[in-house]
DNA sequence: ATATTTTTTTAGACTAATCTAAACTTTTAT
DNA sequence: ATAAAAGTTTAGATTAGTCTAAAAAAATAT
């Protein structure tokens, strides 16, 4: 069984590589994971004992497809409290994440079961990301950055890229949510930024920033 | 703020000492907490440093006004969370403990208050034990061991003594459950043990040491 | 009142996770 | 091609929590 360390840092390195895909350096997970260098090649050398990674020294790590699973399983976990919290306890989904950061460490494969039949099978967590189902899979939807948008298309808003808590504090504020019905009124060459109409009723400007952030479908 | 491991002494201490009022020892906390004597005189030292115990070398520990109040909220968050278990993932009474036993060390004053709130604040939890109130004030009800009853009067089963899963399991299978109406048929002299009306359908024998077990209101 | 037994504390060691500083590799720039 | 810079690993320390074995204190028995 991995450690409450342990499943940080396979998480962590699951997201830097692209769900799996690419290897990550020892700096960029050091950089993710507030500690030093010599710390996560530590750490490393433990994953990599136990498999879960494929470690080559000086060139950093790729997750194995044993480490790809329990990663998953973690993120499935946070996510399912993500939407546990937002769903059944009224938070609101800028409030969730650090807790959720303590709750998917809780060992039971019974709880996150019963969780996941009480909160009737969620596939999307409270910022629209995926949430892996029992055995690992996620089903992707295609999404791309509002800000390659344009024209009059019917747009909706699926996911955050980056939810920190002052982004997702400034969606609710101006009235953008997950499932909200955009079109774009008009896109200033010069910097990028947008005017958008939600859900037909409201207008408002957006920065080229906020809009890479959002990911929609057309 | 406390260390999950402290978190666990201290709540044992203040179990051990009746609710706070007894002298604890060495050995009576290194038994219920699976660790050697050493052990627990090294962790003693750590709280009473942090002020949540009295300590006197060679004559145990007393909990201070704090400790009680950190073990409270302790308590508080294990029986909340035994309480949504059952109450809205349909755990059995006898699958709660080591579940509650992880996630009454999260942290988060706000996800407690959330969850007191969506269980309509209980205030007894699946075993009968009393939930602390967000200031720690608890509301004892007066109850007496089953096994000192006699008599046709009404009596309510109102909580466990000590909830084991395995007599947790067997008072299920007997048709017991905290808020039955029992009375008693008859006592056997020899070995105590009872012959017991269920809910006025139900005749069941049950030896002296179980009915030392069920706490009771008359 | 002493001796024996039991309990508690101390001393020293171990593991997981972290750090700093120094050594070593790889990358980048001239 | 070589030197400097950047990134990575190793060496050695630290902290929390644990252990065993030995020393010390308290309780119990004669
Ligand atoms: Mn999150
Ligand atoms: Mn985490
Ligand atoms: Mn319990
Ligand atoms: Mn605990």
């Amino acid at each position: 069984m991995l450690s409450y360390t342990e499943e940080n840092y396979l998480k962590a390195i699951y997201h830097l590589s692209d769900s799996g895909s690419k290897a990550v350096s020892t700096s960029e997970i050091a950089e993710t994971m507030n500690t030093k260098a010599a710390s996560v090649t530590d750490m490393i050398k433990k994953l990599s004992n136990k498999n879960l990674i494929a470690y080559e020294k000086y060139y950093g790590v790729k997750i194995t497809k044993q480490g790809r699973q329990e990663a998953l399983m973690v993120v499935r976990k946070h996510r399912l409290w993500e939407t546990f919290l937002v769903q059944k306890l009224q938070f609101s989904w800028d409030e969730v994440h650090d807790v959720a950061e303590q709750l998917e460490h809780i060992q039971s494969t019974l709880l996150i079961e019963k969780l996941d039949e009480f909160l009737e099978f969620p596939t999307v967590d409270p910022h629209g990301h995926p949430i892996p189902d029992k055995s690992g899979k996620i089903t992707e939807v295609r999404q791309v950055p509002l800000s390659d948008c344009s024209g009059k298309k019917k747009i909706i808003v699926r996911s955050v890229k980056h939810g920190s808590p002052s982004f997702l504090q400034y969606l609710s504020k101006i009235g953008v949510y997950i499932g909200a019905n955009v079109s774009i009124l008009d896109k200033v060459e010069f910097d990028g930024s947008l005017e958008i109409m939600i859900d037909s009723k409201k207008k408002v400007f957006i920065s080229r920033e906020a809009a890479q952030n959002l990911l929609v479908t057309e």
